[in-house]
DNA sequence: GGATCGTGTCTAGCGTTGCTAGTATCTAGC
DNA sequence: GCTAGATACTAGCAACGCTAGACACGATCC
């Protein structure tokens, strides 16, 4: 069953390939530039191809979130476990969270803003975005006090959220994001 | 000069006609239902018609957002001065602000999550965002204490904003949108 | 009153999109 | 070496946003 394997291991490849172009594809023209043709002419075969792999155009926006989930977990949890002490943990993940969604924009919107398919405070929840929010729950847990950690989690990642997107689509002014993550911080360290 | 001014009126009418024509539809099937060649039908025009209203569909749906920042200018205006203390008016208008994301959710879409091209933070930022967002302010400013009120203000707005539309995603416990208005409001309060 | 000129609307079509049916080709197993 | 099945391709469908060119109507001038 050897060749049956290198047959799947190059499918594995190809399948990677594809998630790969659309990925940059995504990054440097925008998602909008992003169509299943130059996905198939990126990756040199022909538009079946890819629907062998993907069910449709939603479904390879999938995987790329999927890879991002992946990566802002890894990042989030680097930012917590290097800082000296949970307030310093907390802003670390914070930033990150920042960080992760002004860097890779597009990344971030495959994750948050087109799938709209994908339930997470859900049973059937995929593990990799389920970790990253676990993250920040870890973050926050030391300072929550009397307040409940799940609901404050979802409060801060909601801020969080709202502060990616908002201040990329310049309705927040761009001076001054140093100055909303101090105070949002804050807030939740009280 | 009245037949001009008759003209003036029918085609006024009519741009309206397309700008509600088209927000019904996607409120009752979403942005991705909303085609120019079924609004052309709904409206009982041909297609070149509408092109001499709006530029291109971003200009439709621009028109149903900018509807959408009076609406929403009002409802919180009357949520705040409804409101005995400082600390019921600021949890009045939070409550107004998710309630406006939930009820009509295609609107806030066109407002906040399509419509990329409208910078907000500028000088050229039209007058009813802006007073939108001067409401929430004035919400916040009695009870500010020691922090910048702008600052506070985006923070505010970009949870609020982050709560709106993860919740309507299925990423937020569904159950608990309560306990998270509550808590945010706490923390704003202080 | 009849010709003229604009304004306004329509039909028809361009290029592109996501997606798929049907055909050809290539490979694995007897 | 031949057959069966997997695999990738060409070609095309319906629908999209948008626009060029033709047509009809109404106001204006001789």
């Amino acid at each position: 069953m050897s060749i049956r394997e290198r047959r799947d291991r190059d499918r594995a490849r190809r399948q990677q390939l594809i998630v790969t172009a659309a990925r940059e594809l995504a990054e440097t023209e925008g998602w909008e530039g992003v169509t299943v043709r130059r996905l198939a002419e990126l990756v040199e075969y022909s538009q079946p191809v890819l629907y062998s792999h993907f069910k449709g155009k939603a479904d390879i926006v999938g995987a790329v979130a999927m890879e991002g989930f992946g990566e802002l977990a890894a990042e989030l949890h680097s930012a917590r476990t290097a800082a000296a002490s949970p307030a310093a943990a907390l802003r670390g993940v914070a930033a990150a969270y920042l960080l992760f969604a002004q860097s890779r924009p597009a990344v971030y919107d495959a994750m948050f803003v087109m799938s709209i398919e994908l339930p997470f405070a859900a049973a059937d929840t995929p593990a990799a975005p389920r970790t990253a929010f676990a993250e920040l729950l870890a973050a926050l847990a030391p300072l929550a006090g009397d307040r409940d950690v799940e609901t404050l989690g979802e409060v801060a990642w909601s801020a969080l959220h709202g502060l990616a997107t908002l201040a990329r689509s310049n309705r927040l002014r761009a001076s001054h994001q140093q100055a909303r993550l101090d105070l949002l911080v804050e807030q939740l360290t009280r």
